[in-house]
DNA sequence: CAGTGAGCGAGCTTCCGCTTGACTT
């Protein structure tokens, strides 16, 4: 420690680029470095825990449930290097000052660095709210202790969002599919886009009819006016109608006109006289918007730019790190007195004195929990760069960007914009009799003060239209003019609104949801998860977003509260000052306490027997009400379903697009199965299909089939034959009799294969299966099952070599490529290349996380790899000698072969183990075995059987006598040999 | 969700909030 340079001190801030403005202020004997945001967190998956806690039941959580909620910190791989580089700077520092941000988070992270630098020197905690000389030199000379209870506060709000999080998601992926996931911030986000989309499913929309009338002064002058009263009733208007009816609301006394009655009205209205029976102005003025916050910046951002929120980020980011603008993750509008002041010399000199207004004006705090750690966003320095003077210097979304910060900063400081909005009342009278009253509206503007520089944009273009200025000539009571022009006009009510990603946002803001940092990504996790996708700029929430939304709805309805953030926030609220403890608000949330609290572990445990899957699955639909069509999700997507007949629905189609119509529509599409005949034997039509396993053919077109088999690899759907169709729906064949047993040639999965009883062996072509005969069987099942085909199907993609240590290879297996010694085995994670894996990396991976292969059940003892290898290829070698000994002796093969698998079940007593033992349980039975089981069957199945077996009939003779097609036999016959064995398997 | 037999190394998915590069294509 000792140093022969001068004192110098370290200042920790979380921002490199505010770390390089700070340093510029602070100068000699201060180096100011950045924690990079937080540097240490709960672990994120398994990988992130150490060895120590790996075992531990909480692990998985990070948080010691049991004692006290502990947290496990850990700093993550990717911060590891930065954090041993901030150590090594705190060991060489004589004083240490935390400047991380003023919030929540930045005093936790202070707190965080504290702990993990562990410095031997002073240590002090200093906080401003803009990086201006004048506020860092003031706050660094009032500097003040981390701030305990704060740090709890952001810890109670880290063990909420984890335990919220963790323990939800895997709800979801038990009762609605895999990977999904549930939080306080995007369960709520994706619950406000399914709500506005069912408003919109249940809408019905109404027509309307109105008269646009160009009335005509006797100067010439001419403006718009509107009908709004027919013989003395008011004219209905779009809001007047039910949403849910698309009739008039209840109460609402109103005209309806239809379009007829409003064509007949515009030509008895045509060329009248119209008086002026009021005429109304009235003054207004327009305040100047508040200077930009993350929310409002996104928002405009895509309004006047159409920049998606991560492209106004970017953008933004940008700026920032080159110094044009002040930091832009913030919830302030607050403006430093350096900023109202290079404001307003602006102003002055670009617009005028006349232009500024009177006095600097103060925004106050605008969103529900902002933390106020910033300044708003706004151009940096003392003096603002005109977005003209940077022209060359920056990108294109940069310049419109900063263009956008400028113009909003300098209007803040500028004057109201003053007018006069002037309301004009006409009546009249058509030709045919009636009385009608009109009216029209202008708004003028006499001084446009800070509109000279920007103008809000605007979700609702309807809206937009009526801020914009439209003079009228001045009209005077009692004064004659004509409806020069009359044009009726139909309406039709709208539903409202999708989200937008800005609205979103804004709405999010709204509620205390979510924050600067995390708006934008938000948006992104939920399209990410699949609740939401874009359409334009609309957000449109998906099937499985209304499924998962319904489960959190119905059964965790508290989480997924509007106002459950805001009551936390409350609640940390008072941790932070002292007037709560962490400790036993988590106990009440997640453990409950005497009754108490959300109480989620135990909910969660009811819950998980309570939902039903396939309800949640069920998406209610109103227009599909009654038609029987119900929408569910499923493992391939969404898809309708009435009596069992199923469509999918196209991945295009927005739920409220999904009427009754258009769902009997798409029931009714053909699914683009080809009739390619008719079998002569049966009549029923033979069909070519397209489905999830691929290309295959049925006989008959209903669903399900009669029968249906998968084409072969030669076979092509398009120019498929009849006859071949038939050929394939020909299988499984039965190739004859082998030791008492049928041996069928069969198509499957996993490609040809003969079976005999529960014994199969695979088949090396597809044409074999019409081919081969009961001798060529019965040789096939006389070698090992796998034995030559695994071998070859299994090369080593890689083998690394070691000094006195066996290979490592690297193999292709059913989870993808991994690493084995033949001890140990370590499947490769995301990011680890197989291609680019060097024999170092390997041996650290297996060393790392290296597993030995879980023991069979049934295998006795530890035994290692190599030794197993071994004792496999052995038991390989040795089953050809044993069958082929049998296959000599009908008699003493039975025995044998039952022997060793009747026993091995026998073995393991515990019912658990047994279940779990699968090995044994493949063993084959003897029709001796089965025979006691036959109970299990239906009578046909047992007929069916019995003949075989006992009389060695074949099922083609059968089935007549049983009234059944062969092929159906055939079918039945197999369904029933499985049933027998399974009987026989589970006792 | 629609027909289907076996055997091979399991292990992970997920939260919210702070913050940037380091990677590759």
């Amino acid at each position: 420690m000792a140093k022969t340079s001068a004192p110098h001190t370290l200042v920790i801030v979380e921002s490199p680029a505010k770390a390089r403005t700070i340093e510029k202020y602070l100068g000699k004997g201060y180096t100011v470095e950045s924690s990079i945001g937080h540097i240490r967190d709960l672990p994120k998956s398994a990988a992130d825990i150490p060895e120590k806690y790996k075992g531990k039941a909480w692990a998985r959580l990070g948080l010691d449930i049991e004692n006290d909620f502990q947290p496990l910190y850990v700093v993550a791989p990717e911060k590891r290097a930065h954090v041993a580089k901030l150590r090594k700077m705190a060991s060489e520092a004589d004083e240490i000052i935390l400047a991380t941000d003023d919030d929540r988070e930045g005093e936790s992270i202070a707190w965080h660095l504290f702990q993990e630098l562990r410095p031997k020197v002073p240590v002090k905690r200093m906080v401003f709210h803009e990086i201006t000389k004048e506020a860092i030199q003031a706050a660094i000379a009032a500097p003040r202790q981390i701030d305990s209870n704060l740090v709890e506060a952001q810890e109670t709000r880290r063990a909420l969002d984890r335990l919220y999080g963790y323990e939800v998601s895997p709800v979801l992926w038990k009762k609605v599919a895999p990977k999904l996931s549930a939080g306080r911030v995007q369960s709520v986000a994706t619950r406000m886009l399914v709500e506005r989309e069912r408003e919109r499913m249940r809408f019905v929309s109404a027509t309307w009819w109105d008269l646009l009338v160009t009335g005509k002064t006797a100067e010439g002058a001419t403006f718009p006016a509107r009908l709004t009263d027919v013989a003395g009733q008011k004219l209905a208007l779009g809001r007047d109608f039910d949403p849910l009816t698309g009739r008039l609301k209840d109460g609402v006394v109103a005209r309806l006109l239809g379009e007829a009655e409003a064509r007949a009205l515009a030509e008895g209205l045509s060329g009248q006289p119209l008086t002026v029976t009021s005429a109304e102005e009235k003054p207004f003025t327009q305040r100047p918007y508040p200077p930009f916050i993350t929310s409002t910046l996104q928002q405009e951002g895509s309004r006047k730019l159409g920049f998606a929120a991560t492209r106004t980020m970017r953008a933004a980011q940008r700026l920032y790190e080159q110094g044009y603008i002040t930091y832009m993750r913030t919830d302030s509008t607050n403006l430093s007195s350096e900023a109202v002041s290079a404001a307003r010399t602006q102003v002055a000199q670009m617009y005028g004195p006349s232009y500024l207004s009177p006095q600097p004006r103060v925004y106050a705090k605008k969103s529900k929990n902002a933390q106020e750690a910033h300044e708003a966003i706004r151009p940096a320095g003392s003096s603002f760069r005109t977005p003209d003077s940077l022209r060359g210097e920056l990108s294109g979304d940069e310049w419109r960007l900063y263009d956008l910060i400028w113009k909003r900063t300098v209007a803040c400081q500028m004057a109201d914009a003053r007018g006069r909005s002037l309301r004009v009342r006409l009546g009249g009278k058509a030709k045919t009799g009636e009385d009608v009253q009109l009216s029209a509206s202008g708004r003028t503007i006499d001084f446009p003060g800070f509109l000279r520089a920007y103008v809000e944009g605007s979700d609702d273009p309807s809206a937009a239209l009526e801020d914009r200025e439209t003079p009228l000539p001045p009209l005077r009571e009692g004064e004659r003019v004509l409806a020069d022009s009359v044009k009726p006009e139909g309406h039709e009510t709208q539903p409202p609104a999708r989200y937008t990603e800005a609205s979103l946002v804004q709405s999010l803001e709204g509620a205390g949801i979510g924050r600067p940092s995390t708006y934008a990504s938000i948006l992104g996790t939920i399209q990410d998860r699949g609740y939401a996708t874009k359409k334009g700029q609309a957000l449109v929430p998906s099937w499985t977003a209304f499924a998962t939304s319904a489960l959190l709805e119905h059964h965790f309805s508290s989480l997924v509260d509007y106002d459950f953030t805001a009551k936390m926030e409350e609640d940390l609220d008072d941790i932070a000052g002292g007037r709560a403890q962490r400790v036993p608000y988590l106990r009440r949330f997640y453990l409950g306490d005497h009754g108490e609290g959300m109480a989620l572990r135990p909910l969660i445990d009811s819950k998980m027997g309570e939902i039903d899957a396939r309800g949640i699955a069920t998406i209610v639909v109103p227009k599909l009400e009654g038609s029987g069509i119900e929408v569910r999700v499923g493992r391939y997507g969404p898809y309708m379903e009435r009596s069992g007949e199923k469509a999918n629905l196209p991945e295009d189609l927005a739920p409220d697009e999904l009427t009754a119509e258009k769902a009997e529509e798409i029931m009714s599409r053909p699914t683009g199965d080809r009739v390619i005949g008719t079998d002569e034997a049966t009549g029923h039509p033979v069909v070519a299909r397209a489905g999830r396993y691929g290309p295959y053919v049925t006989l008959g077109a209903e669903n399900p089939p009669i029968r249906s088999a998968s084409l072969f690899p030669t076979d092509d759907l398009g120019t498929l034959t009849l006859g071949r169709a038939l050929k394939l729906l020909s299988l499984p064949r039965l190739v004859g009799t082998s030791e008492g047993e049928e041996v069928w040639a069969q198509n499957g999965k996993y490609g040809p294969y003969l079976k005999r009883g529960s014994d199969s062996r695979s088949l090396t072509s597809h044409e074999e299966l019409f081919n081969v005969g009961i001798q060529e069987a019965e040789a096939l099942f006389l070698q090992p099952r796998y034995g030559k085909g695994r071998a070859a199907a299994a090369p080593p993609l890689r083998s690394f070599e070691y000094p006195g240590r066996a290979n490592i290879i690297l193999k292709s297996g059913r989870f993808g490529p991994y690493l084995t010694d033949g001890e140990k085995n370590a499947t490769l994670r995301k990011g680890e290349d197989e291609g680019t894996l060097t024999a170092e990396r390997a041996l650290e991976i297996l060393e790392e996380r290296g597993k030995e292969p879980q023991k069979k059940p049934g295998k006795s003892g530890a035994r290692t790899g190599a030794a197993r290898t071994g004792a496999a290829k052995k038991s390989g070698a040795r089953t050809p000698a044993r069958k082929g000994a049998a296959s000599t002796s009908a008699a003493s093969a039975a025995p044998a072969k039952k022997a060793p698998a009747k026993k091995a079940p026998a073995k393991k007593a515990p019912a658990k183990a047994a279940a779990k033992a699968k090995a044994p349980a493949k063993a084959t039975f003897t029709w001796a075995d089965l025979r006691p089981h036959l109970g299990v069957l239906s009578d046909p199945e047992r007929r069916l059987v019995t003949a075989t077996r006992e009389q060695g009939r074949k099922v083609e003779d059968i089935a007549p006598e049983l009234g059944l097609e062969v092929a159906k036999a055939k079918g039945m016959a197999l369904q029933a040999s499985k049933k027998l064995n399974q009987a026989a398997r589970g006792g």
